[in-house]
Parts: C-alpha cells; sequence; structure tokens
DNA sequence: AGCATATCATTTAACGTTAAAGTATTGAGC
DNA sequence: GCTCAATACTTTAACGTTAAATGATATGCT
C-alpha cells in the first residue's frame, strides 16, 4: 500500500541504496540524481518506514512516558510540554496513565521496552524498585520525575519535596497560624518529603510536631478532592481545631477547603490552606488557593534534555539529579491580616 | 543487548521458528519443546521486538492520537480512557498535542503514518481538510473525534454540538433570562454547532436572534480563560447588559465568570452562566458552574471500538458517525428563583 | 507391506531499511 | 601511460521477526 523505497528505485532505474542516500543526504550523491530522487518522493508522498529503519539502526525515535495520571495537570502538563519538544528532536512520545496501579506501570513499562523506545521517563507508582530491573537490563536509559526511590541512584527530575513543605509550612506560620496540620498523600517519596518539610518547618519556629494533627489520605492520586475533604473532616473535630492546613496537592486542598466551608467556617479567616501543584484553575477556585508551584514545564524540559544526553552518551553516564526549586503562588486562601 | 529469539533457539539447539511458534501458541509444537522454550523465555526474560515483528506482519499495535491541547481535562480524560482501553488490545498509545497549530497537526499525523500507525485519533484544529489526504492515500484508518468537517464523510465520534448548545441556551430561558448572549469559541466545527444550537433554541422560544451578542474569543484554546475574560467585559457593555450567557467551553466561562464578579454583578442574580465540558472541578469553582457535560470516557470508548473494528476489517467499510447526546449538569451559576 | 495421515520441526524467503564494502568511470599528476 | 584519488554509484549482508513451503518420523489402516 504504502510507497517504499524500492519504487521510487525502480521507477528511476538506481538502487535502493542511492535512494536511501539521498534519503539521509550522504555526500556521495550526484546533484542530478538527487534532484532526481527527490522530485519522484515527492510526487509519490514517499515516507520512510521508521520500523523498519529502527530494526536496522537500533534506534527507535520513540521515548516512552508513564505517568499514574494524565488528567491531573501537573503530569498533562508534562506530557505537553515533552510533546512539544521532542518534536523538534524528530521523536515521538508514547504515553500511559497507570492509574496508580503498580501492576499496570509494570506492564506498561515492559511494552514500551519491547517497542525499544530509546528512553523512558516514568513517574512510578511503585512501592519497590522491582519495577525498574527490566530497564536496567535492556539497558534501556530511563528517568524517574517526580517521585524517587531512597537508596537508589537513577537519574532524577523533579521539585525538592522538602523544600515544598518547609515553604508552605513556614508561610502559614508567618500568616499567624498556631496549629497546622498537614494532610498527607500516599506513600510515596513526595509525600514523605513533603511531611519532612513540615515538619522541618516547625522544628525550625519553635512549634511543637504532633502526629495527630497529620492525616494519611486513604486514595490515590485518582480522587484526591474526596479523600481531601474526608481527611479534613477528621481534622475539624480535633481540639483544639487547626487554624492552617498543607496539603499534599491541590485537589486534596480542594476537598479540605469544601469540607472547611460546609462545616460553616471560613477560609482563611478561620483556617487558611495551602496546597500543592498550582494548578491553572487556583485562582479560579471558591476561595483561590496559595499553591505551591512545580513548573511542570521545567521538569518536562530538564527530562528530555537529560533524555537526550544519554540517548547520545557511548558509555552509560553516571545517574544525575536534577533537583529544582518550588515557588510559593500566595491567593486568598492564605491572606489574612495578622 | 536485549534477547533475542536467536539466542534461546541456539541454546536449545531448535530453529528459530520453533521458539517464534512457541511465543505465538502454535499447534505444532510438542509440550515438551514448548516448555523447554518457554523456561529458556523467562529465564532470560526474553521480549520480542515489536518493531521487527510490525515490519513482517505490516501491523504495529500503536495508535496514534493527536488533539489540540493534551492539558485541558475534555482531551485529556479521552487520551487516558483510550490508554486504558487499548491496554487490552495489546497496543500502545502515540500521544500530541498539536497546540491548536495545523502545521503540528499535519506534521505530526505525518510522522504517526511513518511510523505506520494502525489507526488515527485526531480531534484536528484545521480549517480544510488538506491533512487529511496523506491518511486517506496510505488507507490508515482514521477517525475524527470532536470536530469534524463539513462535507465530509470520515469516521466521527463527539457530542451532537447543536444539541450542546439548545440545552444549554433552553435552560437559560428557562431559568427567566431575557437577554441571552453567546462567547463562541474558533472557527471549527464544535463552535459552529454550539452557536447553531443556541440560535434554534432562541428561534423554538420565540427570542429574536441578535447578532451582536454572540462574541467570538480571539486565542484558541489555550488560553481561554483569557478570551473568555475579555469578551465578556465587551459583553458588560451592551444595553441592554445581557442577563444569560452561553459559552463555549469550561474555561471560557471562567474567564467570563471572572469579569462578571469583577465587574461587581452577582452570578447568577444579575447574569446567568452555562458552560461546556463539566471539567471535574466545576463544582469547586468560585461559583460552581453549570455545565454540558461531553462524557469524554464514551468518546474514547467510541473511538477504540471504532477503531479496532476497522482494523479488523478486511475491507474498507463506510464511513461511520457515532454522535452523542449531551446533558446539562446544573449548578450554582444558573440557578436562580424565578 | 504399502500408503495415507498426523505430528513436529526445519528451511527458505520476505518485510523495508541501512552499514559496509566493492566497482566502474573520470580526471589529475608526473 | 601509469598510478592514485575522487566521484558516483551498486552489491551484499544484516536487523529480528513471521509466513509459507518443505521435510522427517512415527502411527494407523487396509
Amino acid at each position: 500500500m504504502a510507497v517504499r523505497m524500492k519504487d521510487i528505485a525502480h521507477d528511476l532505474g538506481v538502487s535502493v541504496v542511492t535512494v536511501s542516500k539521498v534519503l539521509r543526504n550522504h555526500a556521495d550523491i550526484s546533484a542530478e540524481t538527487r534532484d532526481r530522487v527527490l522530485k519522484r518522493m515527492k510526487e509519490l508522498n514517499y515516507q520512510p518506514n521508521l520500523a523498519a529503519r529502527a530494526l536496522v539502526t537500533g534506534k527507535s525515535y520513540i521515548m516512552g512516558l508513564v505517568v499514574p495520571d494524565l488528567i491531573h495537570p501537573f503530569f498533562a502538563q508534562i506530557a505537553k510540554k515533552m510533546s512539544y519538544l521532542l518534536r523538534d528532536h524528530g521523536y515521538s512520545l508514547v504515553t500511559c496513565s497507570s492509574n496508580e496501579e503498580p501492576e499496570i506501570e509494570e506492564q506498561e513499562i515492559e511494552r514500551m521496552l519491547a517497542r525499544r523506545v530509546d528512553a523512558l521517563i516514568v513517574a512510578s507508582t511503585q512501592f519497590s524498585i522491582e519495577s525498574l530491573r527490566a530497564m536496567e537490563q535492556q539497558r534501556t536509559p530511563y528517568i524517574l520525575i517526580d517521585r524517587k526511590f531512597a537508596g537508589l541512584t537513577a537519574n532524577f527530575v523533579g521539585v525538592d519535596d522538602q523544600a515544598v513543605g518547609f515553604i508552605a509550612t513556614s508561610h502559614l506560620i508567618d500568616v499567624g497560624c498556631r496549629t497546622i496540620a498537614h494532610i498527607s498523600g500516599p506513600e510515596v517519596s513526595t509525600a514523605l518529603g513533603r511531611l519532612d518539610g513540615y515538619k522541618q518547618a516547625l522544628a525550625k519556629r519553635g512549634r511543637e510536631f504532633r502526629p495527630e494533627y497529620v492525616v494519611r489520605r486513604e486514595h490515590g492520586d485518582d480522587s484526591s478532592d474526596i479523600s481531601g475533604d474526608e481527611a479534613m473532616r477528621r481534622l475539624l473535630k480535633m481540639d483544639p481545631r487547626p487554624d492552617g492546613v498543607f496539603c499534599y496537592n491541590d485537589p486534596t486542598a480542594m476537598g479540605a477547603m469544601r469540607a472547611i466551608l460546609e462545616a460553616g467556617l471560613r477560609i482563611p479567616e478561620d483556617i487558611a490552606v495551602v496546597g500543592c501543584g498550582n494548578v491553572f484553575y487556583a485562582d479560579f477556585l471558591r476561595v483561590p488557593l496559595t499553591s505551591v508551584d512545580q513548573d511542570s514545564d521545567a521538569i518536562g524540559e530538564h527530562a528530555v534534555n537529560l533524555a537526550m544526553a544519554l540517548i547520545g552518551a557511548k558509555t552509560p553516564e553516571r545517574p544525575k539529579t536534577i533537583l529544582l526549586q518550588p515557588k510559593l503562588v500566595v491567593r486568598a486562601s492564605s491572606q489574612r491580616r495578622i
């Protein structure tokens, strides 16, 4: 069906290799032949078969991206940015939403490896590093984003999660909160890092860390708003009631805000709220949400650049860690007169 | 680097084809040989090279998806649902965000065709059907989603946009709005269809259609909120001022709501607002937004099923159109006491 | 015994491309 | 006139897999 080099070669009475060389701008082709080939290519709208090329060159020009949830703006933005940047490198992006399920993630990584992607970018939902084994074994370069594994030296691009927790909590202290709660996320490095930052901020400002004011959400990222709501309801029953909450991410914060408002309390007067992710609609929420920005674009860009470097390297490089510094975007949900 | 059939065949002293047959569950292999091969495959963690297989079978088991904006929850949801469903068919999804640029879209479609994707799903930003030519020529099955082209009989899956405009506008009439404006979108079928439905609803209820109350946004989907804001500012200057607005999509409605609130007016008392898309955070907005739901999941599901049917068909089928009926989700932004 | 059939495996060729090596032809240099 | 080099191609082989044809051996039937 599709046009092949063979067709063009046959039409012009040259060899297939000559056609191939024209396509790849080899030097040893006369101007005349080159023009004839190019002309015929255009006429037939020839497109090289990338699968065949991949087979012989060993490069697929495909990059894989596995994220827990494609709808989450944080990951969607990374995917968009990557797709944009990869275009100029001649790459395509194979995407997969693992829905926070380790099994799906593992299965999908294996499929991408079977496709011989040139590199893999993974925001893992795994608790163990078991699924990374396959990538190591195939010696396919891979980069972890957002979530890392303790004690594992792999390429990593993400924000400094301790800093996230630290600046969010420090801000709540700055605006005068006395009892600051934290709604934490699932058992992954991001949640643990932010919790750590929360503790550090409390310690630095001479506040006592009280474990009962840290609530762990039940669900994964999928329905963060619901679990944020539930977690907040529990916090509202505490005595003393917290007057500030740092939430694992923005959807969680949205759920928490709903719980607060439905309890007849005011934001930020009664309880100040800070989220993380800085979703683009944070400004449009019932109470515009103060949030820690993670700069998805920068993560996507660093990931692509690092991946390109890894692909280009002749020998395996030492794993690199790129830690981005988050910044706070203050909105109404935490602006109170002190 | 990677393990090949050749390695396994050599290890066991059988031919490569025997290994291949075991992999594909061919009948003419003895139980003993089968077990030996499977055992060795497991030991070496063998993964078949899908590029090589694609070359010889002519099926890549890759599906392409091109959308204007991956961050837009409507498209992100479709991508997620598709990625989920395709997994069970053994397919991978190659995604691309065209950023509403026809050139990128065309370029990316060509690249996907070069990869010999088995089918393409496209939410086109094109004004002409020029870029579809390549797909027709390669006889690669393709399905348009969301946006279609007048006078073109291609496979299509999307909501009935006239119905979208009709039920949104009828609802505004129902809640007592006298002067209903419409903020329209870019020059694509979705915007035109919704505008049409808006007109039909007005006509049916004996209202006069006044072109000056229809404002076309400047930007593409990329910064809908900003253009919604700008469009609304213009509408606020009109006399009489509209007391109801139907917005092309939810981000546009969010921008419009901001403009209304900043002008010191109330929603819905002074102006009722209806959007389209029913983004999951509609409920969390400053004023919870009434919106027409387009059911991304259903679109993704129908697209995958149709694509599978097209791939499986021996002869090209007659193009099919699947029109989904939208439904209104009423929230505070349009709930007024009549 | 003779022949057909079933079972299990092998050989050959192909998919569309590229890498590497080889072969004419031309022209320059001395 | 011979060598050497440069130019412009072609030939051969390979990438890892599958489709189709073929071969070998054992089994059953008359």
